[in-house]
DNA sequence: ACCGTTCCCGGAACCGTTCCCGGAAAAATA
DNA sequence: TATTTTTCCGGGAACGGTTCCGGGAACGGT
């Protein structure tokens, strides 16, 4: 409710003009070191803050950068957003936040906010079964600095940061191969998803570093969630087929997969069946015995992303770049029995 | 790069002045419907788009909303900022999201941040060990509209929004007692936390409604995470003390407690000893078995309080407010043998 | 004393939009 | 037809800051 000061106040009360304050509040060459003293004191006195309004529009440009992720329930996004905020942060920006609840429609609608609010650049990770393409080619025609993450979309020429899935899949079953298991069964992602040929492609490059046959009959289709690992699990077990070794598609598919095995009943996490999971989430360290998992470098991801963007906001003629994080596998107790995640 | 068509680009092309333009984009009564017509389908040709930087500064508003939580890597806070966001996109109100990572030096940044960005809002749950009453005290002086949220300040007179802790920890140990346990634990949390004595008395009302004396030694610090969890019912164990159920301060910690008792080997869950955490996470469904928590009604709890605020941004002059909410428990397998939190 | 620099400051335009106000043209009324 | 009312539109100020430009004063060197 008290009056907003305006550079106008401070330079009434001085006798001066305002462009003198403003020079003067800038740390320009050109002011009497006396004045410029008076003008900070002056604005000190009266708790003169800038209106970044006027600043905003003055100088043609929001300070806002647009984040959209597909969901922030799980703390993987979240655990890049931070990153990209402390960036941005450090840079001036704000971070504007959306979660487009793996809808397409809903991420279309962010977008669109997006511009409304005249966000200066965007960085996007897309929802499954994508269909957004066109507005992202519009964004880019109109000129707008876009830097994809994790979750890329199909536009060619595009600045992106990824994460070497195939190798780290290889990684995760050459692990159970140097184990000595052979029937390991993986439980794939949805076909519809780009990262599902990812990570079987990593599954059987392995089989071939290790010169052993695939046995087709050990790839199923999973799902996403913990139930449909559950229930993949529960109907392969039925089949009477028995795996010494599950490579899940991410946590939750290997989580379930789990709670399926201990419900079966015959058989022992890890000495009959060893788990992987993928992508590391917190639940890979809360279940019993903690998942062995792939942890991707979510931070730094967060930070390319971040970095990526702001060079391209600064220079949009900078050509696209695609940049390949390596990630990290975590051995845990689900598939070493020497492995200890328990605290002291 | 393509130069930003404004309101004049549009009055030049029908050789009409700005102000008319205006105007009609503005749907106001004093503009012949034809030219009206003709405003709109110029600027739909021209691809107008409104400024909102200039709109915000001659409006003199920023259309910001500020939301300051302790963390959200558990989903927790992303469950209640989604339904903020939802709300203030409806009303035209972008949001700006910040965590504290727990640290009242970040806090403070944070709404040191949000000053500056001139937000016209805030929605805030505070850090544990909080030492910024100072700064709530001076935003709200200077007329800043505050809303707090689940973890609220010591600050008198403020408008928030709560769950009836007290009232659901004695409906969860209401459930225990009810299945004929009395040797119930109660992990609990650390006695820097104010929600710590709010849920231990809802256990000893519990006992009390039932007649039935609280054993003290059934009563020892959990701590917050699930290695302080584990930890504790590990030692608790080891010192002899038989429990026939636990009460934990959150699911970490009581997830962190079932972890020792698998551990430990002698007892099962539920048979032996029930389980019941508090504040529902997704982990609750992870662990085997499935973890009997308290659901707090995250969605209805943001709801509110960007409710609250939008009413406190249109009128400053309302009084301070409360509003408490109801959680609800729900029962799994982790505390009765005969739920069933399975697929199918 | 004269000229050229340097130092410092004020005036004014500008960014895109809204809003107030006055007035012309058209319509309604006398 | 004259007068009043209504309808519609344009001019210009305002929002708060930055920046360009021009110029007065002080100062230096001859």
């Amino acid at each position: 409710m008290p009056k907003r000061i305006t550079i106008k106040d401070i330079a009434q009360h001085l006798g001066i003009s305002k462009s003198t304050v403003s020079r003067a509040l800038a740390d320009r060459y050109d002011v009497n070191p006396a004045t410029r003293e008076a003008v900070l004191a002056m604005a000190e006195k009266l708790h003169y803050r800038p209106n970044v309004t006027a600043i905003n529009f003055m100088s043609q440009n929001t300070k806002i950068i647009g984040v959209v992720v597909p969901e922030f329930l799980n703390s993987f996004f979240p655990r890049i957003i931070i990153e990209i905020q402390r960036f941005f942060e450090k840079h001036g920006y704000n971070v504007l936040i959306t979660q487009s609840n793996e809808s397409a429609e809903e991420e279309r609608k962010n977008l669109q906010m997006m511009e409304n609010a005249m966000v200066e650049g965007m960085i996007i990770s897309v929802v499954h079964r994508n269909r957004n393409l066109d507005y992202y080619e519009r964004l880019r025609e109109e000129g707008m600095p876009l830097v994809f993450m994790n979750r890329t979309s199909d536009l060619p020429d595009t600045t992106q940061v990824v994460i070497n899935e195939n190798k780290m899949a290889t990684a995760a079953v050459e692990h159970l191969l140097a184990a000595d298991r052979r029937r390991i069964l993986h439980l794939s992602g949805p076909s519809a998803l780009k990262k599902t040929p990812e990570r079987l492609g990593g599954y059987r490059q392995a089989f071939e570093n290790y010169g052993v046959p695939v046995n087709p009959n050990f790839i199923v289709e999973g799902g996403l969630t913990r139930d449909s690992g559950y229930r993949a699990m529960r109907d392969f077990l039925a089949s009477g087929l028995v795996p010494d070794a599950v490579f899940g598609f991410n946590d939750p598919v290997a989580i379930g997969a789990m709670m399926a095995i201990r419900r079966h009943g015959k058989y022992r996490i890890p000495q009959d069946i060893a788990m992987v999971g993928f992508s590391e989430s917190r639940s890979a360290l809360l279940v019993d015995p903690p998942l062995t998992s792939v942890e991707q470098p979510l931070g730094k991801l967060g930070y390319t992303a971040a970095k990526l963007l702001l060079e391209k906001i600064e220079n949009p003629d900078a050509p696209a770049m695609t940049v390949v994080l390596d990630a990290k596998l975590n051995i845990r107790e689900s598939s070493d029995e020497s492995a200890d995640s328990f605290p002291e």
